[in-house]
DNA sequence: GAAACGTGGAC
DNA sequence: TGTCCAAGTTT
């Protein structure tokens, strides 16, 4: 094992159910009524509604899952259509990547798993486009198990509320996880709607730029509170540069695919950038990430195969 | 482990 | 008004 045992004492057991209480209490007073937490929703839409939301806030993805959900009610149904459609359908919801790991992960389920999503988190992280986070969400959200799910809302809360920091390291540590699993109780039922609570809490309650520490359930148990809320002393985290990026580059040239029924020209792409070793560098690398397809009479599309 | 990868609302 | 931030994954 590893150094520094002291800094990763376990959670006291004996404070473990006051928490489970607290925070079950509070979930099942001020829980969002979201289409993919209502019970007759299948583990896809479940699947669907985890990789939209991976870095995209809810108000966004809404409508694009009743989209999709409504489109393609079944893996089988995605799967048998062109990925450039599920590139098209994404729209403006970002990370188109995740569109097209989407589909193949559809495909995967499609030949692999019977049409049916699986319900064995080792099966679900083999899927493309599914990490170590997405695969314990469906597992438990979807499938009623008992996972460490362990996103930046749970990472905030557990910083905060049990070991006292006001963030959380930059990156997930092993020390995180062990945390995470620590605190998971012991009934699968319950561990599985503790991981969707306390997510829900760091959505709503304990959030990145202003708590809303008097609406807390755990204000009187918070180590961070506690210790007088003590200011981030780690790094800064430092922001996403934007402009002029390859990035905004890379969604002016899909943004013109998408809303083109057919086909588009060089020139029909040139126009949504000046700099035509940058556009035409970007442009190589949607190839190269399968997002778009060179055809053979020199235009580009969305992927059909 | 760091860097790349979209987009738009909120403050 | 520009920075911050949103249910991460992949290389």
């Amino acid at each position: 094992m590893r150094r520094s045992c002291a800094m990763n004492a376990p959670f006291p057991p004996d404070l473990r159910p006051e928490l489970h209480r607290r925070v079950l209490d509070w979930y099942a007073d001020h829980a969002r009524v979201l289409p993919w937490r209502e019970p007759g929703c299948s583990p896809w839409g479940v699947l669907v509604s985890e990789v939209m939301l991976q870095q995209t806030p809810v108000a966004r993805v809404l409508p694009q899952w009743e989209a999709w959900t409504a489109r393609w009610p079944t893996p089988s149904d995605l799967a048998a259509d062109a990925p450039g459609e599920a590139v098209r359908m994404w729209n403006r919801l970002g990370y188109p990547r995740r569109a097209l790991r989407l589909h193949a992960a559809a495909v995967a389920i499609r030949d692999e798993h019977g049409g049916q999503v699986p319900d064995d988190h080792a099966a679900l992280l083999a899927l493309p486009g599914i990490g170590a986070y997405t695969a314990a969400a469906v597992a438990s959200f979807a499938f009623g198990q008992r996972h460490a799910v362990v996103d930046t809302n749970v990472r905030r809360v557990h910083a905060r509320a049990v070991t006292g920091d006001a963030e959380p390291a930059a990156a997930l540590t092993a020390a995180e996880n062990r945390l995470a699993v620590a605190l998971l109780p012991d009934d699968e039922a319950t561990a599985a709607r503790w991981a969707v609570a306390v997510m829900e809490l760091g959505a709503l309650v304990c959030t990145a730029r202003a708590p809303r520490c008097d609406d807390c359930p755990l204000l009187e148990r918070c180590a961070w509170v506690l210790a007088g809320r003590p200011p981030h002393t780690g790094p800064a985290r430092r922001g996403q540069a934007w402009a002029g990026t390859d990035r905004q580059v890379r969604g002016r040239l899909l943004a013109v695919l998408r809303e083109s029924p057919d086909p588009v020209t060089a020139e029909g792409l040139a126009a949504c950038w000046a700099d035509a070793g940058q556009r035409d560098r970007c442009l190589d690398g949607l190839v190269a990430d399968g997002l778009v397809e060179p055809l053979d009479d020199g235009r580009f599309a969305l992927p059909r195969t």
